[in-house]
DNA sequence: CCCATTATCAACCAAACGGTTGACAATATG
DNA sequence: CATATTGTCAACCGTTTGGTTGATAATGGG
């Protein structure tokens, strides 16, 4: 998966109408109205919203007539969670050396300040 | 998680340059200055970058005389991954039927029409 | 053939984003 | 104390985003 495909897949995920909008394509396929039926805005705004799911390559559109149901494609999901999990694997086992490090140091040198401050409460 | 805390970490992972200092992250704790050194642009622009992390939940800040430490929290990639898999899960799942499906109507007659009417999932 | 239905295109707008530069806060050290 | 180091804050700027409305394409039904 490209870098640039990547990007344009958490980007669509970051907005809340479009992830919506692939629960309900997690159900079934939609047509861009069906689709469009729960939000208030626009059905043009809805058909944007489709066009960044596929240009992200979450969404496929077919033809029926007028209509053009959109299909949610898994794989993609597949590629995305391969990259999140490259990472938080390796932050997890850093963490599990921590404990181990902590675990060892309990009745030794003067325990380290547990929660040294947090700046803003954001 | 929060509908809101799940777009802010889909949206700060859509940016190449904030994945590439979560993978710098990922490796060990860093400080601002460090995590600037790879890349071509201001320290100020990498101070914010690190606030959209921090407001994503993905990285916590502790303090070391004039630096900041940055950590990468592993729990958050947890919560995303939850999300991801269970609309991947439908998507798959759906797609399975499907080869039921047509399997089923190969030499048969249609059985009912799946009638993809209104589902609303949050 | 005309018209209703469904979706997209185009132009526009306000807000958010990612970058810049300049000022300054916080801290260690000569 | 003066100064260097490290990072954040503030203001600004061009681009992108998410929405609007109006026009138009694509298609099927009466």
């Amino acid at each position: 998966m490209s870098d640039d495909q990547l990007s344009r897949v958490f980007a669509a995920l970051a907005d809340p109408t479009r992830r919506n909008m692939v629960a309900r394509l997690a159900v079934g396929d939609a047509t861009v109205g069906e689709l469009a039926e729960p939000h208030d805005i626009s059905i043009q705004a809805i058909s944007k919203h489709v066009k960044v799911l596929a240009d992200a390559g979450l969404v496929t559109q077919t033809r029926d007539a007028q209509r053009r149901p959109c299909h949610l494609e898994a794989e993609v999901f597949d590629l995305m969670t391969k990259w999140i999990e490259r990472y938080r694997e390796q932050a997890q086992q850093r963490y599990e050396r921590l404990d181990d490090v902590l675990a060892e140091m309990q009745g030794l040198a003067p325990p380290v300040e547990p929660r040294p401050q947090q700046g803003e409460a954001s």
